[in-house]
DNA sequence: CTGAAAGCGCTTACAG
DNA sequence: CTGAAAGCGCTTACAG
């Protein structure tokens, strides 16, 4: 397994380096090159298996095919779900993805941006901390097309692809009082985004402010140990005697449910629960929990129709600004 | 944003393209430029908010300062967490992950790994099907490390980091033999994996031949609908009388669950479950699930390890083979 | 201490 | 129909 490289191909051939570039690009037809040559051509760089050096192509192309994408957590199911669909959409493409986790940190954040752009990806995707959005706007003006999904700023001139989390919040109250709960906790974190101020808008406005409660049932706890904040949130929301929590995210979920199987508080019974954001076990274990799902295919085809748009058409600034209808799946908890 | 050069940097620092890419590799002193010179042309650099083209210092130094990563299925956690705990090894280094999911398909995974030889990783890191191993081996003697992690081959000489699969069946069956079961089922998969074999050969050996089964309490089902298979295949055990269960992974235990929840059948009351793999909801829902536990962090540090190992150096040809030694998390399903 | 120049392996206008 | 040559933006041996 030699390096073998074009002017091999070409040699071997006896053709010059052009007409093997323009053969091996399937430019052969376009230049009019012999059916000889070029079968000619393709044999040789098959028997020698050929595999041209992306770095060189790059250079010369200005291109790389690869599209960036940085999460907050790529460990994170709903992330990973993503990248995952992403993949399987780009799979019969040339484009392969470069992976980066930002912790919701900005510095890590910014750092791969920079990392990412120095590799000159084609494409940047990103579920943003929101405090580079400079940064990204400059980016994406200069010609590299930038996509946020499931985080936008509304100051932004970015495309974005988010779900509406107003609507989603206000689906899972809406559902708990029409069960005929009164008081309704909520458990949220206290991160500076905007989608998170969403979904703490619609409880407050849906569910505090509309029915006048004098009483604080809401918690925006620390990202940093939201494991044990998220429990002990529950336990206080439990002592004020409420009836119901919505979580706001599905790892918020996760961590409350435990907290209530260590108590011992069953639930449907002492308190029902709902959370923004559906997780595959949420189906599985009894009972099954009631959620607000997050469309990650639709979020992935989007992202990539909104890049490919952009990448094709330079003159189309028509900044694609989506938002999808997330659906409220009613189980039993 | 206009793309700034080497060479506008070298001209507005008024030195050559040589002086400032030295500097601004960091070889300013090894090269005893002038101290003047250096921060002159750091400093230019800074403020022009210079990026190296990845593509051309690839091309020039054969280098491309990333790593690919192969997994069957990267929404799937184990293989999210470990790419994960990757990416955070790789963080303060200049090295980036491209991804790959396989699918568990040959063809998908041979194309994933002609495409990253293509674009010159550096290095390969793939939870292979097995059934590329020919060309891996060709990769990794034409000088590009493989490392296998998750799966290996024993005819194969190429470096692994795995668990021991054999030893991780055997704690489940020991452990379930000692409170007191004597029907222990067993549901995995019909995978040509080594992995897959060891664990079903533990099975057979350590339960079946041992206590010599005369009912074969073993299911393999396929892959490619492993969920509705994994939940018939509990139900047919059950029906068996068996009072134990053994998952081979733990997406088949999330399914086994599933099935149990779904029939109304009581665990552990009425069956025992045990599952090989843990997953963060395992210690969450009620009861918690017994579990081999395979340490993802572990697994992604060893992998670094080897591949920086054999990149620097070349002539220690020790194939590093690793076996990680998996725990058993006793808890009460 | 610093620079001119070749080279990395492609692509692509240009010429014929 | 096909080729010679410039160029992509770096790095690095070599020379002084």
């Amino acid at each position: 397994m030699k390096k073998v490289s074009l002017q091999v191909i070409a040699q071997k051939a006896e053709v010059s380096m052009t007409t093997a570039s323009m053969v091996l690009n399937g430019k052969g037809d376009k230049h009019k090159i012999n059916k000889t040559t070029q079968d000619k051509v393709l044999r040789i760089a098959k028997e020698l298996n050929y595999r041209p050096n992306a770095s060189a192509r790059n250079l010369s192309r200005g291109k790389t095919m690869t599209i960036g994408i940085i999460v907050p957590n790529i460990a994170d199911s709903y992330y990973s779900s993503i990248a995952f669909h992403l993949e399987q959409e780009l799979a019969h493409s040339e484009y392969h993805l470069l992976l980066g986790s930002s912790l919701e940190d900005q510095a890590k954040e910014e750092e791969l941006i920079n990392a990412f752009l120095a590799r000159q990806v084609d494409a940047l995707l990103v579920a943003t901390t929101q405090q580079n959005l400079e940064l990204l706007e400059k980016v994406n003006n200069s010609g590299i097309p930038v996509v946020l999904f499931d985080r936008h700023h509304p100051n932004s001139q970015l495309p974005y692809i988010i779900v509406d989390n107003y609507a989603g919040i206000k689906k899972l109250v809406d559902h708990l009082y029409q069960s005929g709960h009164k008081a309704i906790g909520y458990i949220g974190l206290d991160l500076d985004l905007h989608a998170i101020h969403e979904r703490q808008r619609a409880y407050r406005e849906n569910y505090m402010d509309r029915f006048n409660m004098q009483t604080n049932y809401m918690r925006a706890i620390e990202y940093d140990n939201y494991a044990e904040s998220c429990q002990q949130a529950v336990s206080e929301l439990l002592t004020l005697g409420v009836k119901a929590i919505i979580f706001e995210t599905h790892y918020l979920t996760l961590h409350g449910i435990k907290q209530l199987v260590e108590l011992g508080v069953n639930y449907p019974d002492t308190v029902s629960i709902a959370s923004f954001g559906d997780h595959e076990v949420f189906s599985i274990f009894s009972p099954h929990i009631t959620a607000i799902d997050q469309p990650v295919d639709r979020i992935a085809k989007e992202c990539l129709k909104v890049i490919f748009e952009r990448m094709t058409n330079r003159e189309n600034e028509t900044t694609s600004k989506i938002k999808l209808e997330p659906e409220l799946i009613i189980r039993n908890s």
